[in-house]
DNA sequence: TCAACTTTGTGCGCGCGTTCACAAGTCCCT
DNA sequence: AGGGACTTGTGAACGCGCGCACAAAGTTGA
């Protein structure tokens, strides 16, 4: 999930609540913030744990834990104030900032994200665009003029970029990653299909189409299996052993 | 991460040693399996845990666990074939059959989905391309025409489809996974930000982009206020509570 | 053949996360 | 004013997964 994570650090004597939030809960503040707007687009002004569990598809017990992580923000009896928990989410999660995003890679993933809506929506914005391709730079991509990657040092400067998501081909990714982070990015978002060795102190999140995939199929051939009563044992061509043991002496 | 799981059925007296996998080690499965390709194309032979798990970013301890739970594919002494743990593992993972697959939404990053070579590379053949917008219908795109959504459960039927991509806006995706479902399919990989309702026996998986950058962003605003001695305390605008106490009575 | 070295496979302890269940607090109705 | 219904916040138990450390197994070299 994250190669390095400065996480459950327990910031000795902070003055604030928010001391050592389990990573698993912070993963799904996300999704509670994402139910908590879609109700307060619709109108509604106080939520119960059940209701916003069952909007967030997870258990209200889980719930109301990770909520109480964050403090005391409901009232017992009633629920929580919806606009006022959206705030006290936003700010846990530092969305009262505005986080600057450098996409290096404008292919068609790179195309895709630099037009994704979610993006500005909550408080990230993005500044830059930055490929190899001599044929792209130049080019107006979702109101920005995609700049040469020989510019990524003064681009991640210039532009205070505090968030770089690598969307290059595998064999670039790397040496990509590695100028961030020597430009001073400490935040990375990955989606080429690929591991990224970071120093300490840098976080690196990774989204994979094709390994998604994958777990899927493995759950789906598994769960057919089971419900075929388990009779067909297909994907059992046996393929010998390669030899191993027993080569020449 | 996933809303419904069948995982872990102890699949009672099945041939294969692979019953009872953990979740944990059936997400980094995709992982090994891409280092071990690399590595094979490299033309390296045998590999041993040590170097396998730094090339997949985890720890060696771990790695051999999560392959103990497959089988003894391993030579003590010598490490691991390569080939042939690319072989058990995709046998595992069940890429050795070829996965249907239909994207339903034909926009930016429906269309970066549709070009991504990633799928085609292990057993994963996009089929279908369905959207409700008119003006796509019978475009061409990646090689295939563009469906109107409306030949959903036939394009589910006559092309055999076992998982569908859920690429639209976030209003559109309950109605379009149900009628997935109602179709026949039982995986579905949702890139919509919305969690989906299925019933008992349909898995999703979800891919958030919006997420990824605020985890993201959660831990740089923590990370930056350890690093900086956390001295300064911003966002901590107190926003009186809204008035939830103490109201007329 | 035997000893030294390498590497796998796994038993075990520990810590995190999830879930249950309930006390404490709030509102509503009479 | 007071009882009943509802909901939060949390203590406690449980289970999973991770990492250490080591025995078992295999290889290399003399």
């Amino acid at each position: 999930m994250s190669s390095s994570r400065p996480t459950r650090l327990a910031g000795p004597g902070r003055p604030t609540r928010a001391v050592g939030i389990p990573d698993a809960t912070v993963a799904r503040l996300p999704v509670y913030l994402r139910a908590l707007t879609t109700l307060a687009e619709d109108g509604v002004a106080t939520v119960s744990s059940e209701e916003l569990a069952a909007a967030a598809g997870v258990g209200s017990a889980k719930l109301r834990k990770d909520l109480s992580h964050l403090g005391s923000y409901g009232t017992r009896g009633v629920g929580y104030d919806v606009e006022y928990l959206v705030y006290q989410i936003s700010r846990e999660l530092g969305l009262t900032q505005d986080w600057r995003v450098a996409i290096i890679g404008v292919g068609n993933l790179g195309h895709a994200l630099a037009n994704y809506g979610g993006f500005a929506s909550r408080g990230f914005t993005v500044v830059a665009l930055l490929d190899a391709d001599r044929r792209l730079i130049g080019e107006d991509v979702a109101g920005l003029r995609v700049r040469s990657i020989d510019d990524l040092e003064e681009v991640v400067r210039a532009e205070g970029v505090h968030i770089g998501v690598v969307a290059t081909p595998a064999s670039a990714a790397q040496p990509v990653c590695d100028r961030l982070v020597a430009a001073g990015v400490t935040s990375v978002l990955n989606f080429a299909p690929c591991v990224l060795d970071v120093p300490e102190g840098v976080m690196v999140r990774k989204v994979d189409l094709s390994t998604e995939l994958q777990i899927l199929a493995f759950h789906e051939q598994r769960g057919a299996v089971t419900q075929l009563g388990d009779a067909l044992d297909v994907t059992s061509q046996p393929l010998a052993r390669p030899g191993l043991t027993g080569l020449a002496r």
